[in-house]
RNA sequence: GGCGCGUUAGCAAAGCGGUUAUGCAGAGGAUUGCAAAUCCUUCCAGGGCGGUUCGACUCCGCCACGCGCCUCCA
């Protein structure tokens, strides 16, 4: 039995979709104006994992994750690049598509844009401005009056009056309270705007998500995710803006993923801090990334640093070893297998991918000592489940990130020139040899069917 | 100030009221021409002070330290 830390109750829940055998999940994406940093890699690659767990178990799931197209950051950056909006957003949609795809996370069944789905969001401002739970001000942005909703904090464990005690926000004179939030602002010169029955506009931020997982998912659904720092306003917001105009729940289990660090600091825009993507990959392999990220539990903080990718390119290099040689067809998933079956329970305890990375070590030195293909198509099976260890081993132990520049075939003619040394018992050139390898990057073992390298 | 989270061995990171986590690194051995890889053995834990208990790293309380949210942020 699935158990979820659910954030709104904050604690485990054993987990019944609302439909039974099928599973409907929202997580907010990115907001693309900038290449993305590691924190969006967290979010892609931990609800990848859980999406890839929920339909190991068996459940049909519709998974969406949002794109925000439009928004203050996405038209500054736009007018400082002198290029259109539209310019903009492609060229980071598809630079996230890139990022996202290295990490081997699979597209989302659905992937809205807010730009699409304004006419939803203009129908729930409608319906929230008529219950009288949004306003037009004076200065014709539509606020969502907070004070109407008194529901407002149960996410994030705030009340309204701890919210204005710790006020730290400049109050806007429009609002009638300070802690109303924009559904609609109202376009200025120069700005993108679409017509609505208050005026030309663009939406606010929350009102996106609300709009587009009420079009694609319903005004119910079962699991909202998205990175811890959502949870407030963000996603407090959305639940205000949902049940205020639907009037019945809108998400029964709400999943957030810890923060990336740096130097034990949150990793940020504001801070300054961040490392994109792009960046980690190219001193690193993908998937070391990704087994990085999965390694720890998604709840808890992730600090980056160089020592710790390095420990994590060992770890999986340590089980690439295993497969090495070993022709593997894809094992069934079996939960009666022992392994299989800790591996399951570690996974049905809020995801706890720690715990199944050990289950998969394990199998790893029950390969090495048996070089059984059952145990070995057990490894990978389970490994896919996370999306690791699903390429050849040769293409992970011998991939780039070599220091030196050597070409597969001149490595190979060194090994032969080597191979003739050692025929004639010349162990001072052949250590030589690889010595020269070795100073290149690469690293080579001997075996009894040959002499076989992989990169440092 | 309000709310919340964390503190595990050299590093990273989990479970568990009494029995080896796991990975990297270290030590010894096997193997190897020597290595590498692998296997075997092994050293190193649970912030501090109390409490509950036959027994606590694991439950409870207090304290200390660290982190986060309350502002755009994954």
């Amino acid at each position: 039995m699935l158990k979820i830390y659910n954030s709104i109750a904050r604690e485990k829940e054993e987990f019944h979709p609302i439909t039974p055998g099928k599973v409907r999940m929202y997580v907010c994406g990115m907001t693309v104006y900038d290449f993305c940093h590691l924190g969006h890699a967290r979010v892609m690659v931990v609800f990848d994992m859980v999406a890839r767990w929920l339909r190991a178990s068996g459940l049909d799931l519709t998974y969406v994750r949002n794109i925000t197209d439009i928004d203050d950051k996405i038209i500054k950056r736009a007018a400082e690049n002198n290029e259109s909006i539209g310019e903009l957003t492609e060229r980071f949609i598809r630079a996230m598509d890139e990022d996202a795809a290295a990490l081997g996370v699979k597209k989302p069944d659905l992937e809205p844009r807010a730009t699409q789905h304004i006419a939803d969001m203009l129908n729930m401002i409608a319906v929230l401005v008529e219950k009288g739970l949004a306003y037009r001000a004076d200065n014709g942005d539509v606020f969502y009056a907070v004070r109407g909703f008194n529901g407002y904090g149960k996410l994030s464990g705030k009340s309204l009056e701890d919210l204005r005690a710790g006020e730290r926000v400049e109050v806007d004179a429009y609002k009638r309270d300070p802690l109303d939030f924009v559904l609609w602002k109202s376009a200025k010169p120069g700005e993108p705007a679409w017509e609505s029955p208050w005026g030309p506009g663009r939406p606010g931020w929350h009102i996106e998500c609300s709009a587009m997982s009420d079009h694609h998912l319903g005004h119910h659904f079962d699991i909202h995710g998205g990175g811890q720092d959502l949870q407030f306003p963000h996603h407090e917001n959305e639940i205000a803006q949902s049940e205020g105009a639907h009037d019945c729940t809108y998400v029964n289990y709400w999943m957030h993923n810890g923060f990336v660090r740096v130097d034990e600091e949150k990793m940020s825009k504001s801070l300054g801090n961040f490392f994109t993507i792009r960046e980690v990959l190219t001193k690193y392999d993908p998937e070391v990334l990704r087994f990085f990220i999965l390694r720890a539990h998604y709840r808890s903080p992730l600090n980056y640093s160089d020592a710790h990718l390095n420990d994590a390119k060992q770890a999986l290099t340590r089980l690439y070893t295993a497969l090495r040689g070993i022709e593997v067809d894809a094992a069934t998933l079996n939960w009666n297998d022992p392994q299989m079956a800790r591996f399951q329970t570690a996974m049905d305890d809020d995801f706890n991918t720690p715990e199944a990375m050990a289950v998969l070590f394990d199998l790893a030195n029950e390969v090495n000592r048996s070089r059984d293909v059952n145990a070995a198509a057990r490894l990978k099976t389970l490994a896919g489940v996370l999306g690791l260890l699903q390429r050849p081993p040769e293409e992970f132990l011998q991939g780039a990130s070599t220091a030196g520049a050597l070409a597969p075939d001149q490595i190979e003619a060194l090994i032969a020139e080597r191979a003739a040394a050692k025929a004639t018992r010349n162990f001072a050139e052949a250590d030589r040899i690889r010595k020269e390898l070795l100073d290149n990057g690469v690293v080579l073992e001997d075996t009894p069917q040959g002499t076989i390298w992989r990169s440092a």
